[in-house]
RNA sequence: AGGGCUAUAGCCAAGCGGUAAGGCAACGGACUUUGACUCCGUCAUUCGAUUGUUCGAAUCAAUCUAGCCCUGCCA
């Protein structure tokens, strides 16, 4: 957000010169129902990044008002998340805080004859309510006195009523062109244990009535929300009006942030953990903060992604090519460069020595000095990627080995490949090269050019790993008609067994490296054989022509 | 008697009356001990359409078109 000039900021900048407001302050208030996603990244970045901009503070604010979705287990899985991506808030609270004083500003307005206890049912509201074309009608408890109201909505409080037999309602317009002017409910009865509030309250506020108050109340000044409460800008701006908050907070909206070929809605999410589909909100699949963080994703490539897609008036859905862009670049330069085998294909050195190791040097990370050297072994008998080899070069762009051809080995020498062995069925199962000691990697033999520099591993030190490679869940350009979970892809999490060089004798699950050619990888849970567990986080753009 | 919002390249996105930034993707080329990275180059005579105002319009106005949101006692 600092490098993106958005029409927000100008909207903050233009309030502070105006001195419309002195200071600004921001709240994030996610309801605590579901883990955060991908798409709530762009929110927590405009909320904390703008605020910080001009000095501001930013609260964590859980929404929860609606007992019957919420749960423990989310507000603490949100306060983690928002750690992982590195945002302090100033405070963390909760609307239910506000209880009290909500309920006291409902009173306050049944005394102001600006709200009324509905016996109507809820198909009666709805039928009451009129549609989009055709204005609504007026409830005949609409006109109930002021003391009635206020006798109701206490016995409301105090649980003389059945769920669904009183609602709380404004009194406003009918008529009014914005359905959310027509009456709105601003209390129903619901008999359920809040998280927080255990079951001191048998009555809970809507969102319409809440937010606005809880807003006023932390003195936000810009509360930002994403473009489906555009509609409801009339009705927050009617409770902080008519409740008579001292302090006036102003709601903005922006759009929301889709990724290609990626399901975001809490619903779907859900469904997924719920029916097996994936292992549970942190599966590396699962567009959730916590999915991307097990799949290797770091904050800081999410945090320039989401800047670098800016913040309008409109819904967006950003290629995921984007956020594979700004893994790639925060990567490169924060992981150390291995070699590993995913397809491996065994090499026999014939004119090196039986039973010698040699260790050479090999630099971590050549675009970043302070990842070191480290020594990389080399043998008789390696391993190479099976892709890395065919028996005739096709065509001139082939940069790999073939028969008769020399490539280089990576950090070690050029090899020359003379011969294959075959198994029964055909399959080539080894193939027989020669080295030249002259070529040693370091020496700066520049006599010949090899036909390219492909990876390897020595085959005696190599360590056994497992590679999983993932693509997406959902089919790409799947048919719109076919339901959800059918286009789930049931082969979006290949496995495969593999090598990768003995790089140091602890992997930690998280680490990530750049396997050479073959693209990020992250360290995942243990195995149940003691083989290293990978999982690739982008591919590098490489492809054969 | 519907209301509100939006429209700039394949995807994001600047621009706010002075003659279309940038990023992703794609495509050429150079370099290369990763087909990576890096570097160089190409990629909108036109801003949803049509009128109008103006010396001058993506920017202002009118009309039209398309898309999104709204008829929860969800948020």
């Amino acid at each position: 957000m600092e490098n993106t000039s958005n029409f927000i900021k100008t909207i903050i900048e233009k309030d502070l010169e105006s001195g419309k407001v002195s200071s600004v302050t921001t709240r994030f208030p996610p309801e605590p129902n579901a883990y955060l996603h991908i798409g709530h990244a762009r929110a927590i970045v405009a909320d904390f990044e703008l605020a910080a901009i001009f000095g501001g503070k930013t609260n964590l604010r859980f929404d929860d008002t609606n007992p019957a979705k919420e749960e423990e287990e989310f507000v603490d899985a949100i306060i983690e998340d928002l750690k992982w991506l590195g945002f302090v808030p100033d405070k963390i609270l909760f609307g239910s805080d506000y209880f009290e004083e909500t309920y006291q500003l409902a009173i306050k307005l049944i005394k102001k004859g600006l709200a009324y206890v509905d016996d109507l049912s809820q198909e009666e509201i709805r039928e009451y309510r009129g549609t989009l074309t055709e204005p609504g009608k007026n409830s005949p408890f609409r006109n109930r006195s002021v003391e009635e109201n206020l006798e109701l909505f206490e016995n409301m409080k105090n649980g003389k009523y059945q769920e669904g037999e009183k609602v709380l309602r404004a009194k406003i317009d009918m008529a009014h062109p914005n359905m959310n002017m027509r009456d709105p409910v601003f209390y129903r009865i619901l008999y359920i244990h809040h998280h927080r509030q255990g079951d001191k309250w048998c009555i809970y506020p809507m969102y319409d009535f809440a937010h606005p108050i809880q807003d006023a109340i932390e003195g936000i000044t810009h509360s930002l929300c994403s473009l489906e409460y555009d509609n409801h800008r009339i009705l927050y701006d009617w409770v902080v009006e008519h409740c008579e908050m001292p302090h006036v907070p102003q709601q903005i909206e922006f759009g929301r942030l889709n990724i290609t070929n990626t399901v975001m809605s809490k619903r779907y999410l859900r469904m997924l953990v719920e029916q097996g589909k994936v292992t549970g909100y942190d599966d590396p699949r699962m567009p959730t903060l916590v999915g991307f963080k097990r799949r290797g994703f770091t904050p800081e490539s999410i945090k320039n992604f989401i800047r670098s897609t800016g913040l309008a008036r409109i819904n967006s859905t950003v290629d995921y090519a984007m956020l594979e862009h700004f893994l790639r670049e925060d990567l490169k330069l924060t992981t150390n460069r291995l070699m590993a085998v995913i397809d491996p294909i065994k090499v026999v050195i014939t004119n090196y020595p039986e039973g010698k190791v040699e260790y050479l040097d090999a630099v971590n990370n050549p675009e970043n000095e302070q990842f070191g050297i480290r020594k990389v072994a080399f043998s008789r008998e390696i391993y190479i990627e099976r892709d890395d080899f065919v028996l005739e070069k096709p065509n001139k762009h082939y940069k790999r080995l073939a028969l008769g051809l020399e490539v280089r080995l990576y950090h070690a020498y050029f090899i020359k490949a003379n011969d294959v062995v075959y198994d029964n069925d055909g399959n080539i199962i080894e193939i027989h090269c020669t080295y030249d000691p002259l070529t040693k990697s370091g020496t700066g033999f520049n006599e010949r050019k090899p036909n390219g520099t492909i990876q390897f591993v020595e085959a005696t030190t190599a360590r056994s790993a497992t590679f999983n490679l993932f693509e997406s869940l959902i089919t790409e350009g799947s048919d719109e008609s076919l339901s959800f979970l059918e286009r789930i892809n049931p082969n979006s999490w290949q496995k495969t067994s593999g090598y990768v060089e003995n790089f140091k004798e602890k992997f930690e699950v998280g680490d990530r490296f750049q396997f050479i050619r073959d693209g990020y990888f992250v360290v995942d849970k243990e195995s149940k054989d003691d083989s290293l567990v990978f999982n690739r986080i982008v591919a590098l753009k490489s492809s054969i022509k």
